[in-house]
DNA sequence: AACTCGGGGAA
DNA sequence: TTCCCAGAGTT
Protein backbone atom coordinates (compact mmCIF):
# COMPACT_ATOMS: atom_id res chain seq x y z
CA UNK A 1 0.00 0.00 0.00
CA UNK A 2 1.49 2.96 -1.15
CA UNK A 3 1.24 5.11 2.36
CA UNK A 4 3.98 7.81 1.15
CA UNK A 5 1.58 10.29 -0.21
CA UNK A 6 2.01 13.54 2.34
CA UNK A 7 -1.00 15.26 3.39
CA UNK A 8 1.41 17.99 3.46
CA UNK A 9 1.50 18.03 -0.25
CA UNK A 10 -1.86 18.15 -0.87
CA UNK A 11 -2.92 20.63 1.93
CA UNK A 12 -0.45 22.69 0.44
CA UNK A 13 -2.41 22.86 -2.77
CA UNK A 14 -5.52 23.03 -1.13
CA UNK A 15 -4.04 26.26 0.37
CA UNK A 16 -3.58 28.12 -3.32
CA UNK A 17 -6.37 25.87 -5.40
CA UNK A 18 -9.41 25.65 -3.00
CA UNK A 19 -12.43 26.10 -4.88
CA UNK A 20 -14.81 29.04 -3.44
CA UNK A 21 -18.38 28.21 -2.01
CA UNK A 22 -21.02 29.80 -0.31
CA UNK A 23 -21.11 26.87 2.58
CA UNK A 24 -17.38 26.44 2.83
CA UNK A 25 -14.91 28.46 4.79
CA UNK A 26 -11.59 28.83 2.67
CA UNK A 27 -7.94 27.60 3.76
CA UNK A 28 -7.03 30.67 4.88
CA UNK A 29 -10.03 31.97 7.14
CA UNK A 30 -9.82 28.46 8.16
CA UNK A 31 -6.22 28.88 9.76
CA UNK A 32 -7.06 32.06 11.25
CA UNK A 33 -9.81 29.96 13.62
CA UNK A 34 -12.88 30.67 11.70
CA UNK A 35 -15.11 27.38 11.66
CA UNK A 36 -18.14 26.43 9.47
CA UNK A 37 -21.68 26.43 10.73
CA UNK A 38 -22.67 23.39 10.62
CA UNK A 39 -26.15 24.14 9.57
CA UNK A 40 -24.44 25.05 6.25
CA UNK A 41 -22.51 22.43 6.01
CA UNK A 42 -25.27 20.06 6.71
CA UNK A 43 -27.60 21.38 4.38
CA UNK A 44 -24.80 21.51 1.56
CA UNK A 45 -23.83 18.17 1.75
CA UNK A 46 -27.40 16.88 1.19
CA UNK A 47 -28.14 19.14 -2.01
CA UNK A 48 -24.61 17.96 -2.81
CA UNK A 49 -25.30 13.75 -3.05
CA UNK A 50 -25.48 13.17 -6.53
CA UNK A 51 -25.93 16.63 -7.75
CA UNK A 52 -23.32 19.28 -8.93
CA UNK A 53 -21.58 21.84 -7.31
CA UNK A 54 -22.91 24.17 -9.71
CA UNK A 55 -26.55 23.19 -9.58
CA UNK A 56 -26.46 23.71 -5.86
CA UNK A 57 -24.95 26.99 -5.70
CA UNK A 58 -28.32 28.91 -5.91
CA UNK A 59 -29.90 26.56 -4.26
CA UNK A 60 -28.31 26.43 -1.31
CA UNK A 61 -28.09 30.59 -1.11
CA UNK A 62 -32.07 29.93 -1.54
CA UNK A 63 -32.49 28.16 1.05
CA UNK A 64 -30.13 30.07 3.67
CA UNK A 65 -31.58 33.07 2.68
CA UNK A 66 -35.05 31.81 3.78
CA UNK A 67 -34.33 29.91 6.67
CA UNK A 68 -30.94 31.83 7.63
CA UNK A 69 -31.27 29.32 10.82
CA UNK A 70 -31.75 25.24 11.47
CA UNK A 71 -34.40 26.39 13.95
CA UNK A 72 -36.62 28.22 11.06
CA UNK A 73 -35.66 25.50 8.93
CA UNK A 74 -37.61 23.07 11.81
CA UNK A 75 -40.05 25.02 11.83
CA UNK A 76 -41.03 25.25 8.64
CA UNK A 77 -43.96 23.20 6.84
CA UNK A 78 -43.03 20.61 4.36
CA UNK A 79 -44.82 22.00 1.47
CA UNK A 80 -42.56 25.11 1.36
CA UNK A 81 -39.34 23.17 1.73
CA UNK A 82 -40.17 20.55 -1.23
CA UNK A 83 -41.49 23.63 -3.02
CA UNK A 84 -37.82 25.36 -2.52
CA UNK A 85 -36.24 22.24 -3.53
CA UNK A 86 -37.97 21.23 -6.88
CA UNK A 87 -35.96 21.21 -9.93
CA UNK A 88 -32.89 19.33 -7.83
CA UNK A 89 -33.96 16.15 -7.87
CA UNK A 90 -34.04 12.97 -5.06
CA UNK A 91 -37.02 14.77 -3.16
CA UNK A 92 -36.75 12.55 -0.22
CA UNK A 93 -33.70 14.40 0.19
CA UNK A 94 -36.27 17.70 1.20
CA UNK A 95 -38.38 15.68 3.41
CA UNK A 96 -35.73 14.22 5.64
CA UNK A 97 -34.07 17.54 5.64
CA UNK A 98 -37.60 18.64 8.04
CA UNK A 99 -36.94 15.19 9.19
CA UNK A 100 -33.20 15.66 10.78
CA UNK A 101 -33.96 19.42 11.17
CA UNK A 102 -36.89 18.55 13.75
CA UNK A 103 -35.22 15.64 15.39
CA UNK A 104 -32.01 18.20 16.08
CA UNK A 105 -34.14 20.16 18.50
CA UNK A 106 -36.21 17.49 19.68
CA UNK A 107 -32.64 14.99 20.60
CA UNK A 108 -29.96 16.83 20.81
CA UNK A 109 -31.21 20.30 21.83
CA UNK A 110 -30.71 22.03 18.72
CA UNK A 111 -27.13 21.44 17.95
CA UNK A 112 -25.51 19.23 15.14
CA UNK A 113 -23.98 16.13 16.54
CA UNK A 114 -20.27 15.79 15.76
CA UNK A 115 -19.58 12.23 16.17
CA UNK A 116 -19.60 9.66 13.06
CA UNK A 117 -21.79 7.23 14.32
CA UNK A 118 -24.60 9.83 15.97
CA UNK A 119 -24.43 11.40 12.85
CA UNK A 120 -25.40 8.37 10.58
CA UNK A 121 -28.16 8.06 12.82
CA UNK A 122 -30.18 11.14 11.10
CA UNK A 123 -32.50 10.65 8.39
CA UNK A 124 -30.64 11.39 4.90
CA UNK A 125 -27.18 11.09 6.40
CA UNK A 126 -25.39 7.67 4.84
CA UNK A 127 -22.03 7.03 5.81
CA UNK A 128 -20.61 9.51 3.24
CA UNK A 129 -22.49 13.00 5.08
CA UNK A 130 -22.07 11.21 8.69
CA UNK A 131 -18.02 11.54 7.85
CA UNK A 132 -18.12 14.78 5.95
CA UNK A 133 -19.94 16.49 8.31
CA UNK A 134 -17.57 15.33 11.18
CA UNK A 135 -14.64 16.26 8.73
CA UNK A 136 -15.76 19.71 7.37
CA UNK A 137 -17.90 20.94 9.91
CA UNK A 138 -15.83 19.87 13.61
CA UNK A 139 -12.23 19.09 11.92
CA UNK A 140 -12.71 14.95 13.16
CA UNK A 141 -10.31 13.03 11.99
CA UNK A 142 -13.06 10.70 9.68
CA UNK A 143 -13.15 8.55 6.71
CA UNK A 144 -14.85 10.76 3.85
CA UNK A 145 -15.32 9.06 0.13
CA UNK A 146 -17.27 10.34 -2.41
CA UNK A 147 -16.98 9.80 -6.57
CA UNK A 148 -14.24 12.12 -6.44
CA UNK A 149 -12.29 10.55 -3.59
CA UNK A 150 -13.14 7.31 -5.00
CA UNK A 151 -11.48 8.33 -8.51
CA UNK A 152 -8.36 10.14 -7.09
CA UNK A 153 -7.71 7.01 -5.02
CA UNK A 154 -8.24 4.30 -7.90
CA UNK A 155 -5.92 6.43 -9.48
CA UNK A 156 -3.35 6.91 -7.02
CA UNK A 157 -3.09 3.20 -6.38
CA UNK A 158 -3.75 2.25 -9.81
CA UNK A 159 -6.64 -0.29 -8.50
CA UNK A 160 -7.94 -2.81 -11.66
CA UNK A 161 -10.88 -4.15 -9.48
CA UNK A 162 -14.19 -2.35 -11.46
CA UNK A 163 -16.46 0.56 -9.28
CA UNK A 164 -18.53 -0.42 -7.42
CA UNK A 165 -16.63 -3.87 -6.30
CA UNK A 166 -13.60 -1.58 -5.22
CA UNK A 167 -15.48 0.15 -2.79
CA UNK A 168 -14.75 -1.51 0.55
CA UNK A 169 -10.49 -1.70 -0.37
CA UNK A 170 -10.81 2.29 -1.28
CA UNK A 171 -12.52 2.74 2.14
CA UNK A 172 -9.86 1.08 3.66
CA UNK A 173 -7.05 2.96 1.79
CA UNK A 174 -8.85 6.36 2.46
CA UNK A 175 -8.84 5.45 6.67
CA UNK A 176 -4.90 5.10 6.20
CA UNK A 177 -4.91 7.98 4.14
CA UNK A 178 -6.21 10.25 6.22
CA UNK A 179 -4.22 12.66 8.86
CA UNK A 180 -4.14 13.92 11.89
CA UNK A 181 -3.65 17.81 10.88
CA UNK A 182 -6.47 19.76 8.98
CA UNK A 183 -8.40 16.70 8.34
CA UNK A 184 -11.71 18.43 7.34
CA UNK A 185 -9.22 20.98 4.71
CA UNK A 186 -7.96 17.33 3.56
CA UNK A 187 -11.08 15.79 2.19
CA UNK A 188 -11.77 19.44 0.99
CA UNK A 189 -8.62 18.86 -0.74
CA UNK A 190 -9.14 15.46 -2.48
CA UNK A 191 -12.52 16.63 -3.20
CA UNK A 192 -11.34 19.69 -5.27
CA UNK A 193 -8.47 17.61 -6.45
CA UNK A 194 -11.10 15.17 -8.04
CA UNK A 195 -13.25 17.93 -8.90
CA UNK A 196 -10.57 20.25 -11.29
CA UNK A 197 -7.29 18.08 -11.51
CA UNK A 198 -7.97 14.21 -11.34
CA UNK A 199 -11.30 14.52 -13.43
CA UNK A 200 -13.11 11.83 -15.16
CA UNK A 201 -12.10 12.48 -18.79
CA UNK A 202 -8.36 13.64 -19.42
CA UNK A 203 -7.35 14.07 -15.96
CA UNK A 204 -4.99 17.14 -15.52
CA UNK A 205 -1.78 14.93 -14.40
CA UNK A 206 1.40 17.35 -15.51
CA UNK A 207 -0.54 19.72 -13.02
CA UNK A 208 -1.29 16.90 -10.26
CA UNK A 209 0.36 17.52 -6.85
CA UNK A 210 0.50 13.81 -6.38
CA UNK A 211 1.71 13.15 -10.04
CA UNK A 212 4.96 11.63 -8.70
CA UNK A 213 3.09 8.72 -6.29
CA UNK A 214 0.23 8.32 -8.37
CA UNK A 215 1.04 4.58 -10.03
CA UNK A 216 -1.51 5.23 -12.86
CA UNK A 217 0.19 8.20 -13.98
CA UNK A 218 3.52 6.12 -13.79
CA UNK A 219 2.20 3.64 -15.71
CA UNK A 220 -0.10 5.70 -17.93
CA UNK A 221 -3.34 4.57 -17.25
CA UNK A 222 -4.61 7.33 -15.48
CA UNK A 223 -7.36 7.85 -18.11
CA UNK A 224 -8.11 4.24 -18.09
CA UNK A 225 -8.93 4.06 -14.27
CA UNK A 226 -11.16 3.54 -12.30
CA UNK A 227 -13.04 0.80 -14.44
CA UNK A 228 -16.35 0.64 -13.72
CA UNK A 229 -19.19 -2.22 -14.26
CA UNK A 230 -21.51 -1.32 -16.94
CA UNK A 231 -24.70 0.01 -15.89
CA UNK A 232 -28.30 -1.15 -17.23
CA UNK A 233 -29.90 0.25 -20.22
CA UNK A 234 -33.07 2.35 -19.20
CA UNK A 235 -36.58 1.23 -20.29
CA UNK A 236 -38.57 3.54 -22.02
CA UNK A 237 -42.06 4.05 -19.99
CA UNK A 238 -45.28 6.28 -21.36
CA UNK A 239 -47.89 8.55 -20.03
CA UNK A 240 -50.21 11.54 -20.10
CA UNK A 241 -50.07 14.48 -18.01
CA UNK A 242 -52.93 16.80 -17.75
CA UNK A 243 -53.40 20.54 -17.08
CA UNK A 244 -56.75 21.44 -15.95
CA UNK A 245 -57.20 25.72 -15.90
CA UNK A 246 -60.23 26.81 -14.58
CA UNK A 247 -61.86 30.24 -16.38
CA UNK A 248 -61.08 31.81 -12.65
CA UNK A 249 -57.02 31.12 -13.75
CA UNK A 250 -56.72 28.38 -11.09
CA UNK A 251 -54.91 25.22 -12.14
CA UNK A 252 -55.82 21.60 -10.72
CA UNK A 253 -52.59 20.04 -9.07
CA UNK A 254 -52.02 16.95 -6.61
CA UNK A 255 -50.34 16.33 -4.10
CA UNK A 256 -47.73 13.21 -4.75
CA UNK A 257 -47.84 10.61 -2.64
CA UNK A 258 -44.87 10.65 0.26
CA UNK A 259 -42.99 7.96 -1.16
CA UNK A 260 -41.57 6.89 -4.47
CA UNK A 261 -41.01 8.63 -7.64
CA UNK A 262 -41.63 12.46 -7.05
CA UNK A 263 -42.85 11.92 -3.34
CA UNK A 264 -44.39 14.71 -1.67
CA UNK A 265 -43.95 17.25 -4.61
CA UNK A 266 -46.99 19.28 -6.17
CA UNK A 267 -47.80 18.60 -9.69
CA UNK A 268 -50.24 18.03 -12.86
CA UNK A 269 -52.65 14.99 -12.59
CA UNK A 270 -51.32 11.90 -15.15
CA UNK A 271 -51.82 8.50 -15.64
CA UNK A 272 -50.02 5.27 -14.95
CA UNK A 273 -46.44 5.74 -16.29
CA UNK A 274 -45.50 1.92 -17.82
CA UNK A 275 -45.83 0.37 -21.31
CA UNK A 276 -49.14 0.73 -22.31
CA UNK A 277 -50.94 3.38 -20.37
CA UNK A 278 -54.53 4.40 -20.50
CA UNK A 279 -55.79 7.49 -20.99
CA UNK A 280 -57.83 8.36 -17.76
CA UNK A 281 -58.44 12.45 -17.57
CA UNK A 282 -59.19 13.68 -14.06
CA UNK A 283 -62.65 15.05 -14.92
CA UNK A 284 -64.89 15.26 -18.10
CA UNK A 285 -64.08 18.15 -20.29
CA UNK A 286 -63.24 19.09 -23.50
CA UNK A 287 -59.18 17.67 -24.03
CA UNK A 288 -56.68 19.32 -26.06
CA UNK A 289 -53.83 17.45 -27.20
CA UNK A 290 -50.93 17.83 -29.57
CA UNK A 291 -48.98 15.46 -31.92
CA UNK A 292 -45.37 16.22 -30.05
CA UNK A 293 -44.28 14.76 -26.80
CA UNK A 294 -42.18 15.09 -23.83
CA UNK A 295 -39.18 12.83 -23.07
CA UNK A 296 -37.99 13.13 -19.80
CA UNK A 297 -35.03 10.91 -18.04
CA UNK A 298 -35.34 9.48 -14.57
CA UNK A 299 -32.79 7.64 -13.20
CA UNK A 300 -33.54 4.19 -13.91
CA UNK A 301 -36.24 4.43 -16.79
CA UNK A 302 -37.28 6.96 -19.93
CA UNK A 303 -40.68 8.80 -20.07
CA UNK A 304 -42.62 9.77 -22.80
CA UNK A 305 -45.47 11.57 -22.03
CA UNK A 306 -48.32 13.25 -23.99
CA UNK A 307 -49.62 16.57 -22.56
CA UNK A 308 -53.56 16.92 -22.68
CA UNK A 309 -55.08 20.58 -21.85
CA UNK A 310 -58.51 21.61 -20.36
CA UNK A 311 -60.88 24.73 -20.04
CA UNK A 312 -63.33 23.58 -17.28
CA UNK A 313 -65.85 26.04 -15.93
CA UNK A 314 -66.44 27.14 -12.16
CA UNK A 315 -68.16 24.43 -10.51
CA UNK A 316 -65.46 21.79 -11.78
CA UNK A 317 -65.56 19.02 -9.07
CA UNK A 318 -62.75 16.69 -9.41
CA UNK A 319 -62.41 13.34 -7.71
CA UNK A 320 -58.82 14.09 -6.10
CA UNK A 321 -56.41 17.31 -6.11
CA UNK A 322 -56.66 20.88 -5.78
CA UNK A 323 -57.37 24.00 -7.70
CA UNK A 324 -54.38 26.80 -6.95
CA UNK A 325 -55.21 30.45 -8.65
CA UNK A 326 -52.51 31.24 -10.78
CA UNK A 327 -50.87 33.55 -8.53
CA UNK A 328 -50.92 31.53 -5.99
CA UNK A 329 -48.57 29.07 -6.91
CA UNK A 330 -45.36 29.05 -8.83
CA UNK A 331 -44.29 27.12 -11.48
CA UNK A 332 -40.93 26.93 -10.21
CA UNK A 333 -42.18 24.79 -7.55
CA UNK A 334 -43.14 22.04 -9.39
CA UNK A 335 -40.37 19.45 -10.66
CA UNK A 336 -38.73 19.79 -13.80
CA UNK A 337 -41.07 17.11 -15.90
CA UNK A 338 -43.77 19.13 -14.44
CA UNK A 339 -42.32 22.50 -15.90
CA UNK A 340 -41.73 20.80 -18.90
CA UNK A 341 -45.46 19.77 -19.03
CA UNK A 342 -46.48 23.48 -18.50
CA UNK A 343 -44.61 24.64 -21.18
CA UNK A 344 -45.96 22.56 -23.80
CA UNK A 345 -49.60 22.73 -22.16
CA UNK A 346 -49.54 25.93 -22.79
CA UNK A 347 -49.35 26.03 -26.40
CA UNK A 348 -52.85 24.49 -26.36
CA UNK A 349 -54.69 27.74 -23.88
C1' DA B 1 -27.14 -7.40 -3.13
C1' DA B 2 -30.18 -5.21 -6.07
C1' DC B 3 -33.28 -1.70 -6.86
C1' DT B 4 -35.24 2.96 -6.38
C1' DC B 5 -34.74 7.75 -6.60
C1' DG B 6 -33.81 13.67 -10.58
C1' DG B 7 -31.81 16.48 -13.25
C1' DG B 8 -28.26 18.84 -15.79
C1' DG B 9 -23.79 19.49 -18.05
C1' DA B 10 -20.08 17.66 -20.78
C1' DA B 11 -18.19 14.92 -24.46
C1' DT C 1 -26.55 8.96 -26.89
C1' DT C 2 -23.57 7.92 -22.29
C1' DC C 3 -21.36 9.22 -18.23
C1' DC C 4 -20.97 11.61 -14.06
C1' DC C 5 -22.08 14.27 -10.18
C1' DA C 6 -19.52 15.79 -2.20
C1' DG C 7 -25.25 8.93 -2.07
C1' DA C 8 -29.15 7.22 0.84
C1' DG C 9 -33.12 4.38 1.66
C1' DT C 10 -35.81 0.37 0.75
C1' DT C 11 -36.62 -4.38 -0.39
Amino acid sequence: MNSKVKPSILLNWYDKNAREMPWRIGPLDRTSGIRPSPYHVWLSEIMLQQTTVATVRSYFIKFIRKWPTLEKLAQAEESEITAAWAGLGYYARARNLLKCAKIIFSEYGGKFPSDYKTLLKLPGVGPYTAGAISAIAFDRNEVVVDGNIERVISRLFEIETPLPNSKDEITEIARGLTPEVRPGDYVQAMMDLGATVCTPVAPKCLVCPLEQECLANKNGSANLVPFKLKKKKKPTRRGFIYIVKRVDQAYLLERRPAKGLLGGMLGWPTSEWCADPKDKPPVDANWQTTNSQIRHTFTHFHLEVIVKFANVPLNCQPKQGVFLEENDFDLTSLPTLFQKAYKLGYLLK
